[in-house]
DNA sequence: AGCACGCCGACT
DNA sequence: GTCGGCGTGCTC
């Protein structure tokens, strides 16, 4: 008789032990009962027999996992502090297939790079992880499908990580465009079948680079040779569910398991890969295009001189973008007699004002009610809205150029890849003259005719309280502005009171990084590490009192200190109630150590946060 | 008595 | 995470 520990997948349970008549390899997928129910499990480890009774192995499955899937489950529950199991069940098992030879390998013609293209890719060759600092149009693209190339030349395969690539379209047409059938795209939205059909291609290896979010990461890659991360600074790339991975770490560690070289590439890149990774700078586009750069110290609104310069750049037949942080008509609805905000009920934030679907909006929990007429706390109906969003800003816009053709751009309005392939696609074909979006105007896509870039609400993002919020702002801000003047002399229109930060930096990022490092220097990442720990419970009463007895127990520790035990910003998400606790330590292994032995049942545990609503 | 709810521990 | 057992407290 044979006894194996087994990793039930997607349990918070460690490794049991189950017994099996037959030998099984290690990695291998069995399926076991589990509170009689049939879980799937992983083959961990063979043990002897234990000292209580077992349950048999139900059958062993011809899907397995690899020993570096091991090792990188291993690390996952190790540094994210979550159970193997949990860390198992982000990943795609292997499956044996017949390998397919190309038959079909019409090799695309090459890439030709330019001499400073060339000197980056020899750069990129030299470092085990590397960073491309390439501006908006420097030909980081050309880089990757050139380092591509090489690795489908050696029979490698390559991961090449995007953030939200069903919202990529053009880059997706480009490298299918080069690559043809030996590129596929892996993406949450997928289909069962083009799920089905693209794992096929990766079985039997015919898929040779593989684009997708960050849970490509997981998928079962034979012969892996590179990992290229694109827009490395992008917070998509970090899980907001357990286990909470960042994948761009992930590739870095990754890269070292596997021995592989990892590309990290940015326009904007983040101020901790650019302190911890070698990079190399590529600067300007191939249209070394003319910025000029308009401030305006106003509160965040569509002024004359807004439209004065939108009118102007659609009279001489040119695109217009305009970025706001917000999407919706108004983020808030406040009484002018009793200063009451109305909040969602459910959750401790301001509800946005959708006039045409005649609510108002909770964007944490979706709860809908309808836009009330008078105030719920004093009767009042002197009510007013704050802070424009996307929504009203189009209305204003189409309300003051009537015969302009104008479309938003943001979360509600693009809710599949196809709607944002029409939209882009009408923008590129002039059939819209001005697009008012959100991020997302900024994300990677490629607009052929703007000349004009409104950038509004930069000050609300500066003042979040997240030790990012610089670095977030200005990078957002760079990103957008960088979506104007791709064909021609530009303009960009910042609203904003601080100038100048605005003006010292926004056309020089690395600057801008150097300056930064001081405010993080002794306190925050990439010098100290963070985790932050979040306790949440319809009890309010409760979520505090399990906060504060981890808070005692972390205190003993002191090689790490805890910054804060306290209500959350959000105080309230879905009728829960929400408490943190914030530790810092120079090592991350002195947190995960501390954490580890002192975190109860409601502590869930996000290592290296980003978001700190 | 009957049951809803919350707490707690086991799960191999 | 999920289930079941057990105690509490409320309703019929």
């Amino acid at each position: 008789m044979y006894y194996y520990k087994i990793s039930i997948i997607g349990s918070v349970l460690e490794p049991l032990t189950y017994h099996s008549e037959e030998k099984i390899s290690l990695y291998s997928q069995v399926t076991v009962l589990l509170n009689n129910k049939e879980k799937n499990g992983v083959v961990v480890e063979e043990t002897s027999e234990p000292d209580f009774k077992t349950l048999k192995v139900l059958d062993i499955s011809t899907h397995y996992y690899s020993k570096k899937q091991y090792e990188l489950a291993k690390f996952i529950a190790g540094y994210y502090i979550c159970a193997l199991g949990e860390a198992f069940a982000l990943m795609l098992p292997f499956e044996d297939s017949k390998t397919v030879d190309n038959e079909n390998k019409s090799t695309p013609s090459s890439i030709t790079l330019s001499q400073r293209q060339n000197e980056a890719l020899k750069f990129l060759h030299k470092h085990e992880v590397s960073l491309l600092f390439g501006d908006t149009g420097s030909g980081k693209t050309e880089i990757y499908m050139k380092y591509f190339e090489e690795i489908i030349s050696q029979d490698k395969r390559a991961i090449f990580l995007m953030p939200e690539i069903s919202l990529t379209p053009q880059m997706s047409k480009r490298l299918e465009e080069h690559f043809g059938e030996q590129f596929i795209m892996w993406h949450s939205k997928l289909t069962p079948k083009q799920k089905k059909e693209a794992l096929e291609k990766i079985y039997d290896g015919r898929a040779k680079i593989i684009a997708g979010a960050r849970s490509s990461l997981f998928l079962p890659i034979k012969d892996l040779g590179l990992i290229v991360v694109d827009e490395e600074h992008d917070d998509s790339y970090k899980s907001s569910s357990r286990p909470r991975y960042n994948a761009r770490d992930l590739a870095v560690y990754m890269g070292k398991l596997y021995n592989i070289p990892v590309v990290l590439g940015s326009a904007t890149p983040s101020l901790n890969s650019y302190v911890k990774y070698p990079h190399i700078r590529l600067k300007g586009g191939h249209f070394r295009a003319k910025r000029e750069f308009i401030y305006e110290a106003k509160e965040e609104s569509l002024t004359p001189l807004i439209f004065y310069h939108l009118k102007n750049t659609i009279k001489q037949e040119k695109q217009a973008i305009v970025f706001l942080p917000t999407r919706a008509n108004f983020k808030y609805l406040v009484c002018k007699d009793c200063g009451a905000t109305y909040k969602c009920p459910y959750c401790s934030v301001g509800m946005s004002i959708h006039q045409k679907a005649n609510a108002i909006k909770c964007h944490y929990c979706n709860y809908m009610q309808a836009i009330p007429k008078v105030c719920a706390e004093c009767g009042s109906d002197h009510l007013s809205s704050s802070r424009i969003g996307t929504a009203e800003a189009l209305k204003e816009i189409e309300e003051e150029m009537q015969d302009v053709k104008v479309e938003q751009f943001d979360r509600d309005t693009i809710t599949t890849a196809n709607k944002l392939k029409k939209a882009l696609k009408r923008f590129n074909d002039r059939e819209v003259d001005i697009l008012v979006g959100t991020q997302m105007l900024s994300k990677g896509h490629d607009y052929h005719d703007v000349e004009l870039a409104v950038i509004l609400g930069v000050d609300n993002m500066l003042s979040i309280a997240d030790y990012r919020a610089r670095e977030k702002a200005l990078s957002s801000l760079i990103q957008v502005a960088g979506r104007s003047g791709r064909a021609s002399d530009a303009k960009v229109l910042v609203q904003t009171f601080n100038e100048e930060f605005i003006k010292a930096y926004i056309e020089n990022y690395e600057e801008f990084l150097e300056y930064e490092k001081m405010f993080r220097e002794g306190l925050y990442p990439p010098y100290k590490k963070l985790c932050r720990v979040l306790f949440a419970d319809k009890n309010g009463l409760k979520a505090q009192e399990k906060m504060r007895e981890m808070e005692e127990c972390l205190k003993k520790f002191d090689t790490i200190e805890v910054v804060g035990a306290k209500k959350c910003a959000v105080e309230k998400v879905a009728n829960k109630y929400r408490f943190e606790i914030l530790l810092r330590s120079d090592k991350a292994t002195d947190l995960i150590k501390a954490v580890k032995s002192c975190k109860n049942s409601m502590a869930e545990i996000d290592m290296d946060p980003i978001d700190f609503a």
